[in-house]
DNA sequence: ATGGTTGTCATACAA
């Protein structure tokens, strides 16, 4: 079987809520997971979604901030959320995919969005930084402890690191840009790799080949500029890279009417 | 060196 995984920094779902239905008629993924919904629960747009087909619908949010979901047209069971650094922010979940979800029953989907970490990038003067590493220290303790990549296990997210040279559009410029400083780049590259997930778009796409999934609101003509960042992210257990079929950045969903500033990331895999 | 935009909530704050 087929299955699609796609990921997308919505940046407030019901605002948004037509973008993501038409990316589910147009891309019709199996799983969706968003992050910044910056929606309280019992304003998530459910009935919406199910009616577009994504009838096992998770969600966890808080009024204005943050907050993660998992639409899917497969059955999953076992939805969890964790808590980082001590704080209740919603910025985590995972499912497990359930018998109905054939070739794919029994995958663990892990939805993250690590915290920006504001402007300054030195975790003396910045708390939102000094978060921020504190975050990506816990998510390399979790993996150490729970092994989450022992068995057929996807990681998607919004993770707010530009780990590699070529997933800026200027390393060098970038240097001290958060989102691309040395301290967060290696933090990221070694929890994933101790950790052992394949980061599935620089297995299909090596460098020196750019590529992007966020382009700031603050450039007028951020296309023609190209001034992007690779900060949303498909990592896959050893034993499903090898099922990786693509890994496709929709650009096109960054020209859309009130566009997010993150582009939809598909993973496709054959199983 | 600086300012540039957006969403939420209600006037700054986070991204």
């Amino acid at each position: 079987m087929r299955l699609r995984i796609t990921t997308w920094n919505i940046n407030s779902v019901r605002l948004r809520l037509p973008l993501v239905l038409r990316l589910l008629d147009e891309q019709a993924p199996d799983v969706l997971c968003l992050q910044e919904t910056k929606c309280p629960d019992d304003k998530f747009p459910s009935s919406d979604l199910r009616k577009a087909g994504y009838e096992h619908i998770h969600f966890v949010g808080q009024k204005g901030y943050h907050g993660v979901a998992i639409l899917s047209r497969l059955p999953f069971e076992a939805p969890e959320t964790m808590s980082f650094c001590g704080k209740a922010d919603a910025r985590h979940m995972s499912v497990r995919l359930a018998a109905g979800a054939g070739a794919a029953a029994g995958m663990v989907i892990h939805n993250f969005y690590v915290p920006a970490g504001g402007d300054v990038p030195d975790p003396a003067l910045n708390e939102k930084f000094a978060h921020k590493l504190q975050f990506l220290a816990e998510m390399r303790a979790w993996c150490a402890t729970a092994r989450p990549t022992a068995s057929p296990a996807v990681l998607v997210g919004d993770l707010n690191v530009a780990p590699l040279e070529h997933d800026v559009w200027s390393h060098k410029q970038l240097l001290d840009v958060v989102s691309h400083t040395p301290v967060e780049t290696q933090a990221l590259e070694t929890l994933r790799g101790e950790a052992g997930w394949a980061d599935a778009a620089r297995v299909l796409t090596p460098e020196p080949e750019k590529i992007y999934t966020w382009w700031s609101y603050r450039s007028p003509d951020w296309a023609k500029a190209n001034k992007g960042r690779r900060l949303d992210h498909v990592w896959l257990s050893p034993d499903l890279m090898g099922t990786c079929r693509s890994v496709e950045i929709l650009q096109d969903a960054r020209s859309w009417d009130r566009p997010s500033d993150h582009a939809p990331v598909t993973a496709t895999l054959e199983l």
